[in-house]
This record gives structure tokens, C-alpha cells and sequence, in this order.
DNA sequence: CGCGCAGTTGAAAGTTTTCAAATGCAGTGG
DNA sequence: CCACTGCATTTGAAAACTTTCAACTGCGCG
């Protein structure tokens, strides 16, 4: 099956017959299969390039929804603002991720999307992309996929956050970025966390200072070795038991190669 | 903008010009802009009018996925079982709500849907109803929408379960039904609840005697009267006023009118 | 009429939060 | 290059909320 991939506007190259490289991150983003014709359709949509520093917004909640965003390089959170002024992560983006699939065919983005550190997107914008999905049957049913893992990865994360433990929960978040890390052929037991213990704390449900405390209690422990932000995961094994009593772990969103 | 929406198989009957209620749940189900040569078509891919007593269910975890189900009548809730063999409900859905979207291009159901009560569903064969929407782009559109208000609905819950106490939870889940009765031109007040406490609590991720805790609690202060599953919200506002803290409500699955 | 499940209630135990305060780290300006 | 300021992280102790355990009540169904 070939694969295409949002890419690098600056390294565009087509090989022949039905593969295309477009992007380093080829597998993560749009991994579909469709011919020739279709990858310059493909291309004439989606934006590349737009490139943000740590605090920068892809787009703010309420603002009109145009496109969705695929991440090339750093990291990002999503968050909501509530009613009383309190923000509320939703989700961590990692490169050759989707964000803003949840806003899909709706008026406004129904979150907003904020760099952790300079990075870089694709864009996606949405009408153009609907239409084409209609030509491309492959490409619908791969969006479909898309859409229906990040309900599943949304359901997961309300099972730990209703059943689990704030070490449960860490750990979870641990391994799933982990395995995050992995499939983008990174160290999955080494790698910096790209979030501060405040968000992570506040994505998690749980207050900084719990954060802080499961950290080190890890530490002492010996499961995982952390300073600031370097996380060592010394046995991964004995984190996933952790997390094995609730029925998987964090949600890991990446768009899984078809 | 004309409607189609899922029927009684006993009761199909077609209007001329665009508009076609196939279904008593009018505006609920699919509410989408389509000409009769597509109204045709769909209702060839729509199974109408399965029933399933208390207990029985649509489809179990790991069986491999086929359709979503429209609920006609009845009530239903969907859960996982985890590692351990607990459960851990994900979702209750009301007539005019459709199941399964989070299964949508998988190869298993990634939960199990069980009736709470007698209750009649419409099958939508997937593989069909998809190769349909490649050729009807609203009824693509829609079913974007129909997801990607899945995913915020499921956020939605996951901020619930993270950020709110007790009280806020059921508050929420009490208005989020309410509302769903409402759109279904039933009391938004006085209703029956259609799931046990047991259900609500491991939904909401509270010990059932939380539940119980708080329902009395709510009776004494007078917001609500209970008796058994029969509940009347005496103060809607003041329950909206315990969540407002949090952004918004419970999720509610219903496919809202476009 | 009685069994069994659903729901309620009380008291003790556990986790997590909150409040307060100290320490570390990083970017800025002198 | 260093001190300074502000934010991030850590830690301790008390307070708050929810769970757990146990027991009791109520209701529906055979």
C-alpha cells in the first residue's frame, strides 16, 4: 500500500509510481494510499510550514474553525478556558500528530492550541479537505479513522481520570508518551518531558504538587530517574502493571499507520 | 433544509418534495439535506427495527464491527471491561442517539452496548453507509459533525471527571439528561432515570454511595426531589450554577439538527 | 412470603488537595 | 559575567473529600 505524507515545503520531492515521501514524518500524519494525481491534490490543500515559538497560538477557542493542523516539529497543548477564568488541558500534541479534529465541521474551534516550544505545522484547511474526501474514498475513510481513534483516546483518558490513581495516571501518561517517542524512532525510555508539571497535573486532574510527589516517589523507587524535565524510565515493565488494572493507558494520538 | 431521519419499519411512509420522516425521532438521528434518490439509498443501507430486551445486547467488545445503531426506544449503556474484569461504563444513549461511532473503521467494537431496558435500535451497516457518503458530501459532512461532537462530548466528560467534585458531576449528568429529554419534546424536569445508581456511579467515577450521598443531599437542600429512579430538578438553575465553575455540562450524544 | 438486588446511611480510613514556604532554574539587565 | 526577578518544582503538615466497610431498608419478582 503506498503511503503519502504532509511534508517539509522546502524538500518536496515525488518519487515515481505510487510512493511519495513528502515529510520526514512519513507513517505518522496521513499515511493513505492514493495515486499520483490525488498527492498533487493533496498538495494543492494542505499549507506547509507555518512555523511558531514556545507560548505562540495555531488558534484560539471560538475563533472560526478553517482548518485542522498537522504538528512537523515541537510540541503542543490544547486547553479550554472555563467559565471562571481556570484553563483546562485537553490534550498534548507530538510531532506527526492532528490537532483540531475535535472542531471539525463546526463554527468555531471548540479549543486552543498553544506551542510548548518553538514548532512548526502543517495546515489542513478543512472545506478543501471535506471535498476532496468525497473524491477520495481513501482518504474519507482514512479521516473516519482518524476522528474515531481520538473518541477512543478520549474515553481512555476519562477511564484513568474516573478509576485511577494519580500514580496510575502518571505512569500512564509516562508510557504513552513513551510509546509516542518510539514510533517516531526516539528513545522510548529517555526523552524530555516538553510540558511543565503544571499542565501536566492539570491535564491529569490532579493538583502540581501531586504531580511532584508521584515523581519522586517514582524516583525513590527507582522506577524512573527525572531531573526537570529528562525522564529516564528505568523499568517500564512495572509501569505498565501500574496501569494494567485499568484496561490501557494514556491516549496516545497518534494517527496510527492504516 | 430538508430532513430524512431513521423510521419504524412498520410506519415508513415518504412525503413528496425533499422532506421524508421515515421516523418518529424526527431532527434527532440523521437530519440531513438529501434528495429522494438518496433518501432511497439510505434506506436500503438503514436495518430498521431491531428490539432487545432489558440486559441484551447490540454488540459485545472485540466482536468485529459492522454498523453504528440509531437508539429508537429504550435506553442503552455502552462499557469496557477492564483488564481486571471491572467494568467501567463509557456512555448512557437515548433515543435519537446513535452508538458505536467510536468503533467507526476498526476492526472490533471497542465497547460493549447493553440495553438498560426494552429497547428497539436501527442498524447502519457501516462499509455501506460510508461508500454512500463518498457520493452524498452533507451526508459525509454529517457524519464528520457526528463525530467530531463525539470527541467533544468525550472531553467534555474527561474535564468533568478531572476538575469536578461530586456534587458537580451529578448536577451535570442530571442536566445533561434533562436536556436530552427536552430535545425529545419529553419534561425536561420530571423524569424517569433509566440507569441504576451503580451505572451512574461508575460513569461519573463515584463510589455508589457517593451517589446516594449526593442525591440525598440534593433532596434535603430541595434542588431536586428523588424517589427511586424518579427525579424532579426543582431548581435547574441552581444545578447550572454548580457546574458553571467547570465550562459546560455533561456530554450528550444526541446528533444535534444541523 | 421470602429471596435478592438496589439503594441508603454511618463511621473509619485513605488519597488528594490546599496552604505555606523553601529551593532551583533561566532569561534579563547592569 | 553576575545579580536579580519570576516562574517551576519540591516538600511538609493540616484540611477536605471520597472511598471503603458494614449494616440496614425497601422494593420487585418468583
Amino acid at each position: 500500500m503506498s503511503e503519502i505524507t504532509i511534508t517539509n515545503a522546502n524538500s518536496t520531492h515525488k518519487t515515481l509510481g505510487s510512493t511519495c515521501h513528502l515529510c520526514s514524518l512519513s507513517n505518522l500524519c496521513l499515511p493513505i494510499a492514493v495515486n499520483n494525481t490525488e498527492i498533487e491534490r493533496l498538495e494543492d490543500v494542505i499549507k506547509q510550514g507555518k512555523v511558531l515559538d514556545r507560548g505562540d497560538h495555531i488558534f484560539q477557542e471560538h475563533s472560526p474553525f478553517r482548518s485542522c493542523f498537522a504538528v512537523r516539529s515541537g510540541s503542543f497543548k490544547t486547553y479550554i478556558v472555563t467559565e471562571d477564568g481556570e484553563e483546562q488541558v485537553t490534550g498534548f500534541y507530538l510531532p506527526g500528530e492532528i490537532i483540531g479534529m475535535d472542531s471539525t465541521n463546526t463554527e468555531a474551534y471548540s479549543c486552543s492550541a498553544k506551542a510548548l516550544e518553538k514548532s512548526s505545522v502543517c495546515e489542513i484547511p478543512f472545506e478543501q479537505f471535506e471535498d476532496l474526501a468525497t473524491k477520495i474514498p481513501t482518504l474519507q475513510h482514512h479521516f473516519f479513522q482518524l476522528m474515531s481513534r481520538e473518541i477512543r483516546d478520549s474515553r481512555q483518558l476519562s477511564m484513568l481520570l474516573s478509576k485511577n490513581t494519580a500514580e496510575e495516571r502518571i505512569a500512564s501518561l509516562l508510557l504513552s508518551l513513551s510509546e509516542r517517542f518510539k514510533r517516531r524512532k526516539l528513545s522510548p525510555t529517555h526523552f524530555r518531558l516538553p510540558m511543565p508539571r503544571n499542565d501536566i497535573g492539570n491535564y491529569l486532574g490532579l493538583a502540581v504538587e501531586t504531580v511532584s510527589r508521584v515523581f519522586t516517589r517514582f524516583q525513590k523507587t527507582g522506577i524512573i530517574s527525572v531531573q526537570g524535565r529528562e525522564v529516564t524510565l528505568n523499568d517500564i515493565e512495572i509501569l505498565k502493571d501500574m496501569i494494567k488494572r485499568s484496561s490501557s493507558g494514556c491516549q496516545s494520538k497518534e494517527a496510527k499507520a492504516n
